[in-house]
DNA sequence: GGCGGATCGTTGATTCATCAACTAAACTCC
DNA sequence: GGAGTTTAGTTGATGAATCAACGATCCGCC
């Protein structure tokens, strides 16, 4: 059995594509463990609150929030439940527009957000920044960036001292 | 609100991480989609199917088979249920240990895999490949595949002219 | 030979996300 | 101003994956 041409995809271009997939894989499961254990949240969770938290008034309506944390609408109703019962947002009302109802991060939930940072940020550190240069960090991150679907996310973690 | 250093992640850095999982999540599903559509397989079905094909007797233990997908074993067992239930694997058990239970591809498994693995490295090229040049793949490919969980995979798609 | 501990695989309960169907509110436009 | 359409959000049913617990087999060792 050859690496054969009969796809049209080389041996190259097959272990770029590998090596995305298998590192995802790995790379978040490892960072979800942490987050969870040392502080309750999962990826998903701590994604909601940074969303949120780059917002000016830290709120944003589920099918907004739906959207960039590409989650069903559905999803983000149950996820901002969860998130309510332990109070890091609370769910508000638009005056304006009956319909939309916001979740809006607490005080709890920016406290938790910028701690569960820390975490998360050292956790990037670890699995993935640590294997490159400055340069090739940079280099990755102008290829990853032309991939669909990139570009629409929020930064990573947030300020703790503004 | 600056991009700081107070968690020790620049924005260069962020980008990069921000990218990754992005675009896993854009183009997972684009391909997914294409490939339960097309050939009414998962991509982990697809994956499972690969992994036996590239076996000399096209058959693994249920445990091997966990640990390359980056399944448990209980999710192996149900995935391979369910390929068992249309008739694309089917289980043999092995006659040296009365423990281990091989999923064994079927002809018809093969059949099909190969019929996926066109639509499965299309997807891959438009979703992925088509952004970057030979060389930039190449870069890629290496970065990549220095990540935690990289390299232990199979190839993307099976020879069909063997 | 047979006890104790590891390994293999399955099962039951739970979690998380999806889709499809639904309610309620807002817009359109005659 | 009211019928029809669109949009926001929730809910019920389903599917996929997990963990924890289990039965069965194998292996080491006395």
């Amino acid at each position: 059995m050859s690496t054969k041409a009969t796809t049209g995809l080389d041996g190259v271009a097959l272990d770029a594509w590998r090596g995305f997939l298998l590192s995802h894989a790995a790379i978040t499961r490892e960072l979800d463990a942490d987050l969870v254990a040392r502080h309750g949240l999962t990826s998903r969770d701590y994604e909601v609150l940074l969303f949120l938290a780059q917002e000016p008034e830290r709120r944003l309506g589920m099918s907004e929030l739906a959207e960039r944390t590409m989650l069903t609408r559905s999803g983000v109703t149950r996820l901002v439940d969860g998130l309510c019962r332990i109070d890091l947002l609370e769910r508000v009302s638009c005056p304006s527009d009956l319909r939309v109802s916001y979740a809006q991060l607490t005080d709890a939930g920016y406290q938790r957000l910028v701690e569960a940072g820390r975490t998360h940020a050292e956790g990037i550190r670890n699995a993935f920044l640590r294997h490159y240069s400055e340069d090739e960090t940079a280099q990755l991150a102008e290829l990853l960036g032309r991939l669909p679907g990139a570009g629409d996310g929020p930064a990573c973690t947030v300020d703790d001292d503004e």
